[in-house]
DNA sequence: TAGATTGTTAATCGATTAACAATC
DNA sequence: TAGATTGTTAATCGATTAACAATC
């Protein structure tokens, strides 16, 4: 039940509807393991602990595993989102086909300047004054953030006090949660910094070599 | 040097940033274990891994520890970047105001599909076909890749074999870095899946509370 | 000097992995 | 049955944290 075995949950849907498609009726720990370049024991482990099991000798049943797994995370139905900015990134990801496929569907965006309307299909873009009774009408649990950092944590506050449960957030600043909330912050320069400097430090170890 | 401490460094870093612009001249490990919700020992250990060092005392010169800090990760200097694939995903990374102020910079966009020239300022998009030469002629290291996942791990593969040493990847596929390449994954489904997994748990704790 | 903070060592904690009995 | 795979326990590994001597 840490983070990491949430994250792996994730890997082996996207595992298992690659095997569904193609056909499979079973698989073993192992396979998933070699797909994900981890440890079959790992893999029963992350099972046992949500309570998934198999046949031993027979392995895992791909259709009720994928079952599992959803329902798990809470994938059985669609998930209605909202985005509160809607800028280069927040328009990105309303038209971002990858949501549609795994049952997210985001049915708003909001903006301080609504004059964005313009560049998203089929799904409306409404001014923050409509934000408060848009979750309330949808009951909206779950929200992204893509606005500019400094307006980060007044969204943030915003959203919490409107009733959101959680947020994943694309603005460049850790927001803090007060409450029960979930906040995901996606950090982008961090991530490309993590690249640079692996890179570097890979282009210092074959400078030493040579 | 493991993952989360390069993670920490950039915190550290953004921390740092702002401490500079209030006119701070040093800080204590335990102020920067507070801004990122650590233990100073984290801190202090952190720093003692990259060769770090204080004043006992006195703390850290602000200044000094910027420096260190901007060395370690590379960003003592402007890095050119190159994104591969210009849909929703790589026009709105090429707009992100955040890279700038980090002295990372977007250089050109490639996309099969020239036709998308005209949304971008300032940063050229080529076809495919100028890949390689432009790789070549301007000695880039780093790229980004925004194409749809089928067509990930084919260009993944090209940019190793024209010399690209870090990959920041937002197709929602786990590419497979063969040979002297490092690989950074950044899979938006995942993320937003911890969100929605966390915020339903935290609604059944209340559940079961009430 | 007395007090505060670093730098490091040792202890703790938690996650991964190895191993193997159970069993299909 | 013999062989293969699960599920779980115990061992290992690595990262975080506590503690404290050094020292400013």
């Amino acid at each position: 039940m840490n983070e990491n075995s949430i994250e792996r949950l994730s890997k082996y849907k996207s595992s298992l509807q690659k095997l569904k498609t193609l056909g499979f009726l079973k698989v073993f720990s192992d396979n998933l393991a070699d797909a994900l370049g981890i440890q079959s024991a790992q893999v029963r482990k992350d099972f046992s602990l949500f309570g998934i099991s198999g046949k031993k000798r027979g392995g895992y049943n791909v259709e009720d595993l994928l079952t599992s797994i959803n329902t798990i995370l809470g994938k059985d139905r669609i998930e209605n989102v909202i985005i509160v900015g809607c800028g280069n990134i927040g328009i990105a990801l309303m038209n971002y086909r990858g949501f549609v496929r795994e049952k997210i569907k985001i049915i708003a965006g909001f903006d301080i300047d609504p004059s964005r309307m313009a560049k998203v299909e089929k799904i409306p873009i409404y001014t923050m004054e409509k934000l408060k009774d848009f979750i309330h009408a949808e009951s909206v649990k779950i929200a992204i953030i893509a606005v500019p950092d400094i307006a980060a944590q007044r969204v943030a506050d915003l959203l919490i006090s409107y009733g959101i449960k959680g947020i994943l957030n694309f603005a460049p600043i850790k927001l803090k949660s007060q409450g029960e909330v979930v906040i995901n912050n996606v950090d982008l320069i961090q991530e490309i910094e993590k690249v640079i400097y692996y890179a570097n430090a890979m282009d210092d170890d074959n400078g030493k070599e040579s």
